[in-house]
DNA sequence: TGACTTGTTCAAAT
DNA sequence: GATTTGAACAAGTC
């Protein structure tokens, strides 16, 4: 699922590709996408125009434009980005397409529709007005402690409110508590000022891996539970059995044994 | 066939 | 008012 690393890797495919070309014609094929713009704003905004530059925040990418504003693309669970010549076929979950004066198209792919596209003026003021935690790449250990150590729910929980840190998802915080040897269920002000600083330390440098290797699982084998989120897996620590678990309304897979719980 | 999954949002509860 | 809980959303996968 696209989470921070992932978004990462998206922003840079769009500046590979796709920046300083002419945008001659968008076609929407899902207006479902769409976050409170229509079809016809998002057309006239895009028609003409074109990409200089990307930015990120947490999951969300902001595509700078060279007239007004932002293009903001968030991916959902299934959003992915597909640049091929034009006279190629188009990707089968194409939701936007984007033809460039070059002979090429950049089509937004999804699936399963939960992503979201949008106009954004000023992003500083998008990400406040929505209540968006710093990016976890940018707060400091000192920010997170306060953070975490007021919170009342699973530390994996925590870890995923987008409001509290932005960029997080369900398959990292997995692997950043695996690292920590901490139960996912277990209580976030509940942890010691040392756990919540060995947590911060994980989920940055899991995360700077991830998105070193452009978040290829394949490049991130010493980590465990990445590309390998199931139940009843062999402990590579203790040799214990992992577990899944619905916490916070969402999958979560651990070792009971070497994860410890703190209530 | 229908249960399951995922990130975000929103409503309800505390 | 702030925080937490839990359902809803879409649709492919198994």
């Amino acid at each position: 699922m696209p989470e921070l690393p992932e978004v990462e890797s998206f922003g840079k495919y769009i500046r590979k590709t796709s920046l300083h070309k002419k945008i001659e014609v968008v076609k929407l094929t899902s207006p479902l996408v769409l976050q409170g713009i229509t079809a016809r704003k998002l057309t006239q905004a895009l028609e003409g125009n074109m990409f200089e530059d990307t930015q990120r925040h947490g999951k969300f990418l902001f595509v700078e434009l060279k007239k007004n504003g932002y293009l903001m693309l968030h991916f959902g669970l299934t959003g992915d980005l597909e640049y091929f010549r034009s006279d190629e076929t188009p990707p089968r979950f194409a939701v936007l397409m984007l033809h460039f004066a070059d002979g090429h198209t950049l089509a937004f792919t999804d699936s399963r529709k939960l992503g979201k596209i949008t106009l954004v003026d000023d992003v500083e003021k998008f990400i406040e007005k929505r209540g968006y935690g710093k990016d976890a790449l940018k707060i400091s250990d000192d920010e997170f402690l306060k953070l975490f150590s007021k919170r009342k729910v699973a530390i994996k929980t925590a870890l995923m409110n987008q409001k509290i840190i932005a960029g997080v998802g369900n398959e990292f915080s997995d692997e950043i508590l695996f690292q920590c040897k901490i139960h996912p269920e277990s209580v976030s002000n509940k942890l010691s000022e040392a756990q919540l600083r060995k947590i911060y330390k994980e989920t940055v440098s899991i995360l700077k891996e991830a998105v070193k290797h452009n978040a290829e699982r394949s490049k991130l084998e010493h980590y465990f539970f990445l590309d390998n989120r199931k139940a009843g897996l062999k402990c590579p620590r203790c040799k214990g059995e992992t577990e899944f678990k619905t916490i916070g309304g969402r999958s979560a897979y651990f070792c009971p044994s070497c994860q410890k719980l703190y209530k």
